[in-house]
Order: C-alpha cells, then sequence, then structure tokens
RNA sequence: GGAGAGGUGCCGGAGUGGUAACGGAGCAGAUUGCUAAUCUGUCGACGCGUAAGUGUCGCAUGGGUUCGAGUCCCAUUCUCUCCGCCA
C-alpha cells in the first residue's frame, strides 16, 4: 500500500496509549466482530515500543547535533575557524547514525500506521453478538402491512409498466446497475430530494453540497480507505474517488480540525449521488433497485461531544422515525450484530421498509455512531475544559436513501388505477398518481 | 493547457545561510474593581519524566546540498493574476 506514504504524520491511528492501557478490553470487545485481535494488538504494542525506543535515540542524537552547529556556529562568528573546523570533523558520525536512525523510525511508523489501519472500531457494548444480518436485533417496528391488490407487481415491472426507470437504457449508456428514470419517475426522484433535504433543515441539520469525488486523504479520514479500496470508483487519472456516500466529503470537511466546545452540535445534510462498485454481486436480491452501482442519498452527518452522541444517535433515530411516518412506510429497526457492523461504526442502527410484493426487507437508511474513530483518522478534536486536545465523535445515516424508499413507495401504494403518491409527497411532485 | 507571482503558527505579517521578529484573536494566571484595561504565560505533533520540566520535529509536501536551511537546489502540489478553453 504506497498510499501510506502520503500520511507520514498519522502516527497514531487507534489512540495508542488507551491500547496500552487495555489491551485486553479491546480484544474482549473485538472479539463481537469475530474477530482475535489479540496477536495483532501485541504486534501493535511491541511495533510501538519499537517505534519510541528509536525515536528516543534519535532525539538524543539530534540534540547533540544541534548543540554542535550552535557551537560551530558560535565560533565561525568569533573568528576561530580552525576550532569551528576540528568541531565539523566530528558531526559526521553523528549525521550517519541519525540518518541511519531516522530511516528505521520512518520504517517502524510506517509499519504500526499499516497495522493500526487494519483495526475496525470497538463494537458498543449494546451490540448483540452474531455472525451475519440474521442475527442482528430487531429493536423496533412500525406501521401497517398493506393489503396490495391481487396483481401486485414488483416495483421492476410496475417501472416498465408505467415506464418510470428504464433499465435497459442505462445499460446502453453505461451499464448494469446505472438506470435512467423517466418523466414522472424523475420527477418523483426530485421530490423525495426535495422533500428529505425539508425535513432534515426543519430538524436543524444546515443543507451542504459537497464535491461528488474525494482525495485520498478523504478516503482515508472516514475509513472507506484502505478497507473499502475495491469498492469505490477510482479516477486514476487524476487520484481521485468516486464517493460511495455524502458521509465522506460532508465529515471531511472537519479535518484537521480543532474545535471549540461552544461550536457543538454540528448538524449538517446533503444530496449527493453514491457510487459503489459492488463487485461480486449477483442474483435476485439485485434486481430492479435493489442494488445499483449509482444512487441517490441524502445523508445526515452529526459531530458531536463525546458525552453527547449517544444522546444524538437517538435523535437521528428518531428523526428517520418521523419521516418514515409520514410516509406512511411499513419499517422496522435493527441493531446490527457485531459480525454485521460496519468496519469503522461503534453502533449502527439499519432501517429495513417492508417490500409487500417482494415480501422482504429493504434496508433503506443506516445510522451509526462512529465514536472517535473517524475523529482519530480525521484529526477531528476540541479543546475540552482543561484546554486539551481530546477527539471529537461523529456520526451519520441515511435520511434517507432513494432507491428503495422509491421501491416501497411504488410497490405498497400499488392500486388498480396506478400508484397512488404519499400525501407529503404530492406537493413536492406536482402530481399525486402516477398511471 | 501556457506565462508570471506566491504558500511562514488561530489570523495578519517580517525574515536571502547561524537556529521563526512584530501585531492581533482565543485561552490561562496575576492584578486593578467593574459590559473593560494592564502584565505574564500559552498555542501543533511525537518522545522522556509521577510531576515541575525537558528533548525532537513542524515555515505547502517530499527529497537534496550544508556543521547548520523559512532562506540555496530538484520534484510535486495548491492559491492568485493574465492568456487560452468552457457550462
Amino acid at each position: 500500500m504506497s498510499s501510506l506514504n502520503l500520511h507520514p504524520k498519522i502516527k497514531t491511528m487507534l489512540q495508542l496509549q488507551h491500547i496500552r492501557e487495555h489491551k485486553d478490553a479491546f480484544v474482549a470487545a473485538l472479539q463481537k466482530r469475530n474477530l482475535d485481535a489479540e496477536s495483532m494488538l501485541s504486534q501493535v504494542l511491541e511495533l510501538d515500543e519499537k517505534r519510541r525506543g528509536l525515536q528516543t535515540e534519535l532525539d538524543a542524537t539530534l540534540a547533540e547535533s544541534n548543540k554542535l552547529s550552535k557551537e560551530i556556529g558560535q565560533l565561525f562568528k568569533s573568528g576561530k575557524a580552525t576550532e569551528a573546523n576540528e568541531l565539523k570533523a566530528k558531526t559526521g558520525d553523528l549525521k550517519e547514525a541519525s540518518k541511519k536512525m531516522g530511516d528505521n523510525l520512518n520504517a517502524a511508523a510506517a509499519e504500526l500506521t499499516e497495522l493500526l489501519y487494519q483495526i475496525p472500531n470497538v463494537p458498543h457494548t449494546s451490540v448483540p453478538t452474531g455472525n451475519s444480518d440474521e442475527d442482528n436485533e430487531e429493536v423496533f417496528r412500525e406501521g401497517d402491512i398493506p393489503q396490495l391488490i391481487t396483481a401486485a407487481l414488483p416495483h421492476w415491472e410496475l417501472a416498465r409498466k408505467y415506464d418510470i426507470i428504464d433499465f435497459e437504457l442505462g445499460v446502453k449508456v453505461t451499464g448494469a446497475g446505472f438506470p435512467i428514470y423517466k418523466g414522472k419517475g424523475a420527477r418523483l426522484q426530485r421530490a423525495l430530494i426535495s422533500y428529505f433535504l425539508d425535513k432534515n433543515t426543519e430538524a436543524g441539520y444546515t443543507e451542504m453540497q459537497v464535491p461528488h469525488l474525494v482525495n485520498q486523504a478523504s478516503g482515508y479520514g472516514t475509513g472507506q480507505l484502505p478497507d473499502k479500496e475495491g469498492q469505490m470508483y477510482h479516477v486514476t487519472a487524476d487520484d481521485l474517488y468516486l464517493i460511495p456516500t455524502g458521509e465522506v466529503p460532508i465529515t471531511n470537511i472537519f479535518r484537521d480540525n480543532i474545535l471549540k466546545k461552544e461550536d457543538f452540535p454540528i448538524r449538517y445534510t446533503g444530496y449527493t449521488p453514491c457510487f459503489r462498485r459492488e463487485a461480486g454481486s449477483y442474483g435476485a436480491h439485485v434486481r430492479g433497485l435493489n442494488r445499483l452501482h449509482q444512487f441517490d442519498k441524502v445523508e445526515i452527518v452529526r459531530v458531536e461531544h463525546p458525552e453527547n452522541s449517544y444522546a444524538a444517535l437517538d435523535g437521528m433515530v428518531e428523526h428517520v422515525k418521523n419521516i418514515l411516518r409520514e410516509l406512511k412506510l411499513p419499517y422496522r429497526i435493527l441493531r446490527l450484530c457485531g459480525g454485521d457492523l460496519g468496519f469503522t461504526a461503534a453502533l449502527t442502527y439499519d432501517f429495513e421498509v417492508f417490500s409487500t410484493a417482494q415480501d422482504r426487507w429493504l434496508e433503506i437508511s443506516s445510522v451509526s455512531n462512529f465514536e472517535t474513530y473517524q475523529a482519530n483518522r480525521l484529526k477531528l478534536r476540541f479543546k475540552d475544559d482543561n484546554g486539551k486536545n481530546q477527539l471529537a465523535h461523529t456520526l451519520n445515516g441515511s435520511a434517507l436513501a432513494l432507491p428503495r424508499v422509491l421501491a416501497g413507495i411504488l410497490e405498497n401504494y400499488q392500486t388498480e388505477d396506478g400508484i397512488k403518491i404519499p400525501e407529503a409527497l404530492v406537493p413536492y411532485c406536482g402530481f399525486d398518481t402516477i398511471d
């Protein structure tokens, strides 16, 4: 991973001191991810010790060398050139030694960094154990599952019937997974984006428009790199990545920041398209809108004081609930188990809408607290009451991801006279039926 | 894309080889009593130390020259101005 060379200053990825003091707790907590971190963390601590030893050694050598340089300078100033030249001869060894130590130090630091990048976030205590999505814990369910007409269709057939989404046309223009929305379908997309942004703004989130391509440093900042390298579209000519989620550009706004306590709470929202290579996906579950290479999403992001981050997470969950209530879609909330939890998250709630025609749940939102994991990579800190720099907490969630909401609306709102538009969206659409 | 000029700490801004002036902001302490002034200190990273403290690094980034680099050399990158192109 040559890219690591670009981040020589990031030496402490996972708060090394914390690992040093609580290694066993780390190992135990990571067990929930079915990860045996024992040897990895031992190696980290070993490398860290080595690194610190090298640094102490190097510092002493450099101090010596600085001292000599100063003396030489003084001697030259006072015209004692002969003595100065004598001293100069002595500095050669020091120079050589410090160069060697510096190389060793850099090598150790790089090795350590690379290792730390491979360690996922520590799950929150409430995260259930488990291996896969089947072990996720349902914590909430709401909304009536509608009684559909007998000739009810899945959304990809509805899309064709009413000519609102053309998957084949997208294949021609780009490839599979890049649908083209047409007419009322396109309008409904735009309506959803506006509606979500309005709801988020009303709830106190500031709307942002952000780039859809990001640099490598941003990818590392929020943790997509190096973990998800292969999942992102990479524009190699300019070494930029197409964003897999608005989380990346929005959260990276705060990279290398030291906030003041009064800056909290920070609440941003933004609409972006999202690009995912989804290499290796196939089968019925990726049909229609279920999984795409490009889709639209409205994201909410918060930066919080550590004491408030879980209250903030609850607030985000309530906010998403309110939107789904207003759209009158049946949904449930899952607390992700250790095996299904994303690399960077400490706790994640997934929202799923029930697709009546497909008879399955579709994930439409994922709301997570990353605690200090991203902040550590982002170097996003704030001054606490003692004037010390402390890592902030970051959170984000979808409010909401469009394709599956659209799928849910199409399928659950279908009638013999066409698809009814949820009441809340009618003002945004300008029509109340797709027929 | 071409030409030129630039990038110095939280902000402004000096500094063409001797180890980051000066001004302002924020914070902390002191002091005076009053919607504030004054004085002092502090400001990023990584070590060592229980601590007071102390060392190293940081002048866009990465290399190089030198006993010593903000200063000289090379590469990269970003910003600004002009030209070109352009929704």
